[in-house]
DNA sequence: GGAAAAGCATACGGTAGCGTATGGAAAACA
DNA sequence: TGTTTTCCATACGCTACCGTATGCTTTTCC
């Protein structure tokens, strides 16, 4: 007994690079395990993923996972993680621009989330934001990713022209409306739907 | 066996007035369990809606549950009915105004929705979104909802003087907003957010 | 008052899920 | 080659659910 080793909480990936080429083989990495968590929570919803369902997924049992992870909550921690940086460098690859075309790069910002293109993101996006409407750690990272995207827009806006205050009201109005509409169904609505969303743009971007 | 009688789906509360004054007694109707069941909705989402919890606020067991419905799905759906028309009248009681009010009406149908009051109200709405993602019926009765909320607000803002399509964009940009920023955790992103909701309600509904 | 129905409790079988214990195979190391 | 470590499978106990079966008590009806 006790000669099982001290399982961290989360193994580190970096830990050992074991002196050999260590590829070749297919081992199940905890990276491996947080991708396929964060597929099943984009179609099922925080409350499908559950750690026996990944299992399977991954083509093992859980034995498995309680090896890489502590218990299901650690895989959510890292989960919350992984989503958390992964936003953080795709808003800054999306506001980053060259001086004079913040215009378009607001305009493309909004686009971006366009409910055809980028899809899944979408529909991350809505899980994690009804797992922090229950749960207070999810909560503090879409806090953080929020704080950071409204302050990265609301930079565009001040580099467009406009005043602090406003900048940060079309900030907000920006991406309240972005996920806002990603929440609606309004497909019916109108037979002109291009046309609506670049109405609503040119209301949230424009002078 | 068989002496018991045929339950209906769902006991229709209308059915037998029972001659007498029929109340006076505390007794468990459908509402009542739909009431409840609201509100668990609100706390705690779609997936914390059990049956065997329900009960247990309602003080009872599940015996009595499945006397009053066929199973968990009769109960979702009468949530989902009873959230639908009480939606369609809110709405109606929201969006009536004399001539002339429009704007006024338009603002406060935005306030209405404000984190601070409604918080309830909003957390329901929320949650039968969320439910709608993975559940078709309930999707359905979003997008019966939705339309007919849009419909409503852009009669407002052609009453307004706006154009057929400058008052559908706008419209949809009203609720898209409302429910994005209920979705958004931008408390500490301005220490005066009653400005920044003002400039936004401004920008939504002023031409 | 007695029969019938309403309304609820209790008990049961079944599934899904969490976390643990333990063993076995394969790779790494010495 | 033999030992150690890595990685995973299997088996187990436990809890939370769902839905059913059945019986008990209280109204309702005649």
């Amino acid at each position: 007994m006790e000669n099982k080793p001290v399982k961290p909480l989360i193994k580190s990936s970096s830990a050992k690079p074991r002196k050999r080429a260590a590829v070749a083989r297919t081992q199940l990495d905890p990276e491996r395990w947080v991708d396929e968590a964060i597929d099943v929570l984009a179609h099922e919803g925080i409350s499908g993923l559950r750690v026996e369902v990944l299992a399977k997924r991954c083509g093992v049992t859980k034995g498995s996972f309680y090896w890489h992870f502590k218990d299901r909550q650690a895989l959510l921690n890292a989960v919350l993680e992984q989503w958390k940086v992964g936003r953080i460098r795709d808003i800054e690859k999306t506001t980053s621009v060259a001086a004079g075309q913040e215009s378009q790069q607001l305009h493309y910002a909004i686009e971006v989330y366009g409910a055809s293109r980028n899809r899944k993101g979408m529909a991350i996006e809505l899980a994690v934001r009804d797992w922090a409407r229950h749960d207070p750690q999810a909560a503090a990272v879409v806090e953080s990713v929020d704080l950071y995207r409204l302050e990265c827009t609301r930079k565009l806006f001040v580099a467009a022209g406009m005043s602090d205050a406003e900048a940060k009201s079309r900030s907000l109005l920006l991406y309240a409306c972005v996920f806002g509409l990603s929440l609606m169904h309004y497909a019916h609505f109108d037979d002109n739907l291009a046309d609506l969303k670049q109405r609503i743009a040119e209301r949230i971007i424009s002078n």
